[in-house]
DNA sequence: TTACTAATTATTTTT
DNA sequence: TAATTAGTAA
C-alpha cells in the first residue's frame, strides 16, 4: 500500500484516499491525472478491500481504457477478477446484452455505426440533408426525446419532418434489431429508469464508480451516472473544465462546473502541479486561459523549472510559414531531438497541407494523425458488409454494398428492382432472392443477372455454413469464394488496399484466437465500437489537429495558423471560450519548447485572404508591448461588431474591466456594455 | 451502367 | 483548392 503513495503528491494522495461520497478531481493538464485514477482504483481494491468486480471505471476512448487497464493491472496483484474498466459505450453494450430483453428485444442486436445510420436515414428521407437529420436524432436521443416529443416541440415544418424521419428510423432499428451508438447509453438509461429494482441492483453492484474526462460528458451520461450511484453516491470524476473542447458535440461543460449541485456533499481536489511543461510554457498557457470567464479557476504550477521562452514565427503567407517551421524542425533534429518528440498542431485539418509541402521539400519525415480511419476505409467496410450479410440476411444495406463487389454486372437499377419486389413481399433482398423462383427474377432483371444473383446467394450460404461459429478459416473461405481482393484490382492504390484487407483478416484471426467461443455477431459488435487504431511509433514527426492532440505530450510543439478566423475560429456555433480552451490544450502539450506561428495571408477555400494575428497572442502576453495592454485593444470607436444575441452593432467606446475590455456598443439604437470577448469584429 | 460535367460548399470527432 | 454530389450523355 505504501507503494501506491510513493509516486503521488499531497493532493493526489488526498484524492486517492477520499474513497467515499462524491469526489471531483480537477486535474490540470499534465498533473498526473491517469496516475491518480489508476492509483485510486488500486487503493480501493488493494488497501480498502473492495472486490474489483464492485468497481466501475468509465472512459471515452478505447485508447484511454486500454492505457488505464494496463497501468492498473500492473498495480493490482491479487484481484480475482479484473475491475470493469471500459468506455461508456462498451458498458452500455454489456449492460444491454444482459438486460435488453426487458424492453422486449432480443440480445443478438447489432450495433450500427454512423455510416449505417446515415444510410438508413437517407433511405427514409433525402430532401433534408442527411447529416442534419443524423445529428438531430442524436440530439433527441441524448435529450431522451421520442419522435413524438420531437414532433410536438418542432415549430418549423422542416423540424416536423425531421421528427417524422426520427420515428421511422426508430421503427427500422427496432424491426431489424439494430442499436446505434446513442442507444447504447440511452437504452441503458431507459432500462434503469423504468426498472427500479434493476437500477438498485446495478447500483449495488458498482459500489465505486470513476469517470475519466468528466468535462466531456453530456446530459444523458450524467443522468446515467446518477442512476448508477443512486444507492451509494460513491462517484469520483476526474476532468478539467479548461480542457473542455467538445461542446460542439454535445459535451456539457456545466456537468463539471456544477458537479457539486448534481452530487451533494462533494469533495473537491485540485491537481495543479504540472509535471510536463517548462515554466515559460505554463506562464503563457495560464495567461491565456485566465481570459475565460466561465471556469472553476485553477493555475498550473511548474515543477520542471525554467526553460526556453515561448517563441513566435511571423510569416507573410503559408509558404513562408512552412519554410520556417521546417527549418526550425530541421534544427531540432540536427541537435539530436527524436522526431517523434516533435508535433505540429493546428485548429483545422486543411492547414496541414502547406506544412506537408514544406516538410517534403526539406525531406523531413512526418506522420499525419487523423485522416481516414482504418475501419472507415472502403475496402474494410466492404469486408465488414460481407460478414454482416452472412450473419444477418436482413441487412439490405450491406447486401447492396457488396452485391456488385467485385463487379458482377449488378448495377443500381437491377438492385432497386429486386429490392422493391422484396419489400412488396415483406422480406429482405437476401431472402427474396433465395426463395424466389428463377423465372420470377428473370421477369425483373436480365437473365444473366438473375443467375448471378442466385449464384451469389448460394456462395454466401456456403460461406455461412463454414462460419456457424467464427472459425479461424472463415476469412480464408470468404476470400477464396468471393475474391474480395480483386475489388480494387487495377486501381492506383490497389496494393495499399490489399494490405489493409490482409490486416483485417489478421485482425479477425487474432480475435478468434483470443475469443475461442465467439460468434461473428460478437466480432461485429466489437468492431463497431473500435475506431482507435494504429499509433505506429515511427521515426517521424507528428502532425494533428488540436482536438486529436488532447491527452498527448511532446518535447517540442509548433502551433500553426494562429490567426483570427483559424484560432480562434469564428463562425456560427463557435464559442470563443471553447476556442481559448483549444489554445490552452495546444499550448499545454509542450514539454520543452512551444512555438506559435501565424501568417499574414492564406490560400483557403479557393481564394487568398488576409488574416490578422490571433488575439490569443495578446491574451497570452506574447505581443510586443503586451505589458501596456491598453494600447493593444483590438477594438476602437466606430468598429462594427457582432454579438451572438444582440446582432450587429457599432462600438461607441472602449473601457477596461479587469483583464478584459468592455465595449459600449450601439445595437440598432439600444446601447449596451459588453465584454470584448463576447463580440466578434466585422 | 458507367463515365463525364457542372454545381456546391467548406471546423473540430469518438463511440 | 478539392472533394463530394447531382445531373446528363453515351
Amino acid at each position: 500500500m505504501e507503494k501506491i503513495f510513493e509516486r503521488l503528491n499531497e493532493s493526489q494522495s488526498a484524492a486517492v484516499k477520499q474513497t467515499e461520497g462524491p469526489v471531483l478531481i480537477l486535474a490540470g493538464a499534465g498533473s498526473g491525472k491517469t496516475t491518480t485514477i489508476v492509483s485510486r482504483l488500486a487503493y480501493l481494491i488493494q488497501a480498502v478491500g473492495i472486490p474489483a468486480s464492485n468497481t466501475l471505471t468509465l472512459t471515452f476512448t478505447n485508447k484511454a481504457a486500454r492505457e488505464m487497464k494496463e497501468r492498473s493491472m500492473a498495480m493490482i496483484q491479487n484481484a480475482a477478477y479484473p475491475p470493469l474498466l471500459c468506455t461508456f459505450h462498451k458498458f452500455g453494450l454489456l449492460f444491454l446484452k444482459f438486460n435488453i430483453h426487458l424492453l422486449g428485444r432480443q440480445n443478438n442486436f447489432v450495433v450500427i455505426d454512423t455510416d449505417d445510420k446515415k444510410r438508413i436515414i437517407k433511405k427514409i428521407n433525402s430532401d433534408i440533408p442527411t447529416p442534419l437529420i443524423a445529428s438531430e436524432i442524436s440530439r433527441y436521443k441524448n435529450s431522451l426525446m421520442t419522435s413524438d416529443d420531437a414532433y410536438k416541440q418542432a415549430e418549423l415544418f422542416n423540424y416536423k419532418q425531421i421528427a417524422e424521419v426520427y420515428g421511422e428510423y426508430e421503427k427500422y432499428l427496432h424491426e431489424n434489431n439494430l442499436v446505434d451508438f446513442d442507444d447504447l447509453i440511452a437504452l441503458t438509461y431507459k432500462l434503469l429508469e423504468e426498472n427500479k429494482e434493476l437500477a438498485e441492483a446495478t447500483s449495488q453492484k458498482y459500489q465505486y464508480i470513476m469517470i475519466d474526462e468528466y468535462q466531456d460528458t453530456n446530459e444523458l451520461q450524467l443522468k446515467l451516472l446518477q442512476k448508477l450511484c443512486m444507492t451509494h453516491n460513491n462517484i469520483c470524476v476526474v476532468g478539467d473544465d479548461d480542457q473542455s473542447i467538445y461542446g460542439w458535440r454535445g459535451a456539457h461543460i456545466r456537468n463539471i462546473m456544477e458537479f457539486d449541485e448534481d452530487f451533494e456533499g462533494t469533495n473537491v481536489f485540485k491537481l495543479q502541479e504540472n509535471y510536463r511543461s517548462r515554466s515559460p510554457i505554463l506562464k503563457v498557457a495560464n495567461a491565456l486561459i485566465e481570459h475565460n470567464r466561465s471556469r472553476l479557476g485553477k493555475e498550473l504550477i511548474a515543477t520542471r523549472g525554467e526553460g526556453e521562452e515561448v517563441s513566435t514565427l511571423n510569416s507573410q503567407d503559408e509558404n513562408e510559414e512552412a519554410r520556417k517551421v521546417a527549418a526550425a524542425i530541421q534544427k531540432l533534429l540536427d541537435a539530436g531531438v527524436k522526431a517523434n518528440e516533435i508535433a505540429i498542431l493546428y485548429r483545422v485539418n486543411v492547414l496541414s497541407r502547406s506544412i506537408e509541402e514544406g516538410l517534403n521539400r526539406a525531406r523531413i519525415a512526418y506522420k499525419v494523425v487523423g485522416g481516414v480511419r482504418f475501419y472507415d476505409r472502403a475496402e474494410i467496410k466492404d469486408l465488414i458488409s460481407y460478414i454482416r450479410v452472412i450473419t444477418n440476411h436482413h441487412d439490405d444495406f450491406s447486401f447492396k454494398r457488396i452485391a456488385n463487389k467485385p463487379k458482377r454486372g449488378l448495377g443500381k437499377a437491377s438492385l432497386d428492382k429486386i429490392e422493391l419486389a422484396a419489400h412488396q413481399k415483406g422480406t429482405s433482398i437476401y431472402e427474396y432472392i433465395k426463395t424466389a423462383e428463377l423465372e420470377e427474377l428473370v421477369a425483373l432483371v436480365k437473365k444473366k443477372n438473375a443467375n448471378t444473383l442466385k449464384e451469389f446467394i448460394t456462395n454466401l450460404e456456403n460461406v455461412a455454413a463454414v462460419a456457424k461459429n467464427a472459425t479461424y478459416e472463415f476469412v480464408e473461405v470468404l476470400e477464396d469464394t468471393f475474391h474480395l481482393k480483386d475489388i480494387y484490382a487495377g486501381m492506383p492504390d490497389a496494393q495499399e488496399r490489399i494490405l489493409n484487407m490482409d490486416e483485417f483478416y489478421a485482425l479477425f484471426r487474432d480475435f478468434v484466437k483470443n475469443h475461442p467461443e465467439t460468434s461473428l455477431d460478437e466480432f461485429l459488435n466489437e468492431l463497431t465500437l473500435q475506431s482507435d487504431q494504429d499509433e505506429v511509433e515511427g521515426d517521424s514527426i507528428y502532425m494533428m489537429s488540436i482536438h486529436a492532440s488532447k491527452g498527448l505530450e511532446f518535447e517540442h510543439v509548433f502551433v500553426i495558423g494562429m490567426e483570427e478566423g483559424f484560432l480562434p475560429l469564428v463562425g456560427d456555433g463557435s464559442d470563443l471560450e471553447e476556442e481559448r480552451r483549444l489554445g490552452y490544450v495546444a499550448f499545454t502539450r509542450a514539454k520543452e519548447t512551444l512555438t506559435l506561428s501565424h501568417a499574414g495571408s492564406r490560400f483557403y477555400k479557393g481564394r487568398r485572404s488576409d488574416l490578422a494575428k490571433s488575439r490569443f497572442f495578446n491574451e497570452a502576453g506574447l505581443c510586443e508591448g503586451s505589458l501596456k495592454v491598453e494600447k493593444n485593444t483590438a477594438y476602437k470607436k466606430g468598429d462594427l461588431v457582432r454579438h451572438k444575441i444582440f446582432g450587429t452593432g457599432r462600438v461607441l467606446g472602449v473601457s477596461k474591466s479587469g483583464r478584459e475590455f468592455k465595449l459600449n456598443i450601439n445595437f440598432a439604437g439600444s446601447k449596451r456594455e459588453i465584454l470584448a470577448s463576447f463580440v466578434e469584429k466585422l
